[in-house]
DNA sequence: CTTGACCTTGGACTATACTCCAAGGTTTAT
DNA sequence: ATAAACCTTGGAGTATAGTCCAAGGTCAAG
């Protein structure tokens, strides 16, 4: 089963080695050995690891949480209740996100729909978005 | 109408002076005006503002997005087209990450389901998120 | 057996997003 | 009119997430 230098690593994960380095602090990717000289040695797995990070950084999870939910599964199948509630837990905060996320959506479509229908500004659902119900009042 | 001096829009939006500050630097939120002695004074639009920030945040927004997200609708309306074109691509963005979340969610929901059915965690669906397909070889 | 590519650690540096502090001017309430 | 509460600017400090560099050890190919 072939090992990787973190050189080989970051290139094809496409990152720096620097940054793998810092993960290893950071206790979210440790390598599976070192040889006698002190080289890390990742397996395969890490790849992958390093693609659900990153996907994750772009939903606005921190490496904080991202350590916790790759913890999730790493945890002795003794506590699978544990593992249980974070996982509850993850999924109302994804939950939330996905609400605020399609509030925007939905404002941006209003303004782009509305643009397209030649409405004035004022008219806009993002800025009633802002400034809420008691828009009515005319500045 | 009701102007409100740095501290009492803080006090409102609960957020630190310091942070009002910050954002005047990088122009996402400017005073309405100032007064002789160089007080600023907001409008109660900024408070609306402040919610949208907070909101976007949560969301993985950088303040330099926001700043854009918000400037979409201050830009004078000869330019419709490109207000049309940039909202066309945040949504495009949005519904990225709205699938990507979506993607975490169903693997933790998996998860959370066979941790319920006492299922090993050998058989945990965000296991395979993370080994992709080939996890077929029993390691 | 040496040269170049690769690895090690430790520390400094960057950007983002605040947060705090100091020194001093302003406003307000008594 | 004076003290408390508030405001100003500028600069330093914090946390997160890297990124870069220096000094030196290791490996692999010719």
């Amino acid at each position: 089963m072939s090992l990787l230098t973190i050189g080989k690593l970051a290139k094809q994960a496409d990152v720096k080695t620097d940054t793998l380095r810092y993960y290893e602090q950071l206790e979210l990717i440790l390598p599976e050995q070192r040889n006698a000289a002190g080289y890390r040695l990742y397996n395969q797995s890490a790849l992958k690891q390093l693609a659900f990070i990153r996907r994750a950084q772009t939903l606005g999870f921190t490496l904080e949480e991202i350590k916790e939910l790759l913890e999730l599964h790493q945890q002795p199948s003794a506590k699978c209740g544990d593992i249980q509630q974070r996982a509850a837990l993850k999924i109302e905060k994804i939950n939330q996100r996905i609400a605020d996320l399609a509030q925007i959506k939905r404002g941006l479509e209003q303004l782009h729909a509305q643009c397209h229908q030649g409405a004035s500004l004022e008219q806009c659902s993002l800025i009633k978005y802002f400034y809420g119900d008691e828009h009515d009042n005319k500045a």
